[in-house]
DNA sequence: TGCTAAACGATAATTATTATCGTACTCTCA
DNA sequence: TGAGAGTACGATAATAATTATCGTTTAGCA
């Protein structure tokens, strides 16, 4: 009954319609076993002793498949650039992961005490935010225009 | 007695130790009333009619500036490449601004149900994620061995 | 097993950002 | 108010991160 790590990950692949092949299964058994938030280049160089001949495009395109499927996320999701907030007032934000458009969402009411509680003692707070992730009206409405069903 | 937006600038700079010069206050002026959330090159393209001899350099450095003393913020501080989270859970994160270190926080309670009240009809929400941003221990340590008073 | 589409590896190209360096400007301080 | 020191600016080269290209290999399936 036990089901190895292998196993599950090809059940998770058939899932998202991926092929299942030795250098995602080596990607994704490495990167769930970091348990800090490492960048393309760290996977790359965790995977390489297993992987000799990996090219680093590969972890590249790997990572952004798992990230666009699901199977695992990133820390910020990079805009492409540096992005300025003109707006002083904290306020969260509604971020696209299809369109990458920030959006502003109006105030709300959140827990901050219970979140400062969090942190390690002797760190300094300087700001909170919240961030919303998801996919945009806008982008809904395109994608069903182009697979209407 | 009402202060001009210049004035207002002038006395910022003063506060931060900053020279007061024509380009951070067009610079300044402009971002501020841009209400989405430019790059360096919008904000380049949105000066260079008031400064056609401005360099795309000079605005990145103070861009940086206005972020490093606080004049403005950015939307999510850059990590320098993408990151990896392997942590499928929902949990905040402190993210140094000095080090850039990513430190995950402990679980916490926090009203999602209001904030997710807040996103626009139609757009579909996939995460929520919150970030406390600061100095963390390790930095504040080192600074406080720097400058000792 | 054999075909076809997808994935991979090598590497070139692009994009975003930072560094360098000579010139210009700001800010004291006479 | 003018000189000098130091910071900021502009032009541009360099670097870092990411993406595109393309020939070869492989996975999925008949
Ligand atoms: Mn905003
Ligand atoms: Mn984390
Ligand atoms: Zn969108
Ligand atoms: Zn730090």
């Amino acid at each position: 009954m036990a089901e190895s790590f292998t196993e599950r990950f090809q059940q998770l692949c058939r899932e998202k319609n991926l092929a299942v092949t030795h250098q995602r299964l080596v990607i994704y058994r490495e990167v769930m076993q970091m348990h800090n938030h490492p960048s393309p280049e760290q996977v790359y160089d965790r995977v390489k002793p297993e992987l000799p001949s990996i090219s680093l495009a590969t972890v590249y395109k790997t990572l952004h498949t798992f990230v666009e499927t699901g199977l695992i996320r990133e820390v910020s999701p990079h805009h492409g650039s540096m992005r300025i907030e003109p707006n002083e007032h904290r306020h969260p934000h509604f971020l696209c992961l299809q369109c990458r458009a920030i959006t502003d969402l109006s105030d709300h009411e959140l827990d901050f005490a219970a979140l400062k509680a969090s942190v390690p003692a002797g760190f300094q707070v300087e700001h909170v935010s919240t961030e919303v992730r998801g996919i945009c009206g806008n982008c809904l409405a395109k994608n069903a225009a182009q697979a209407p069903n």
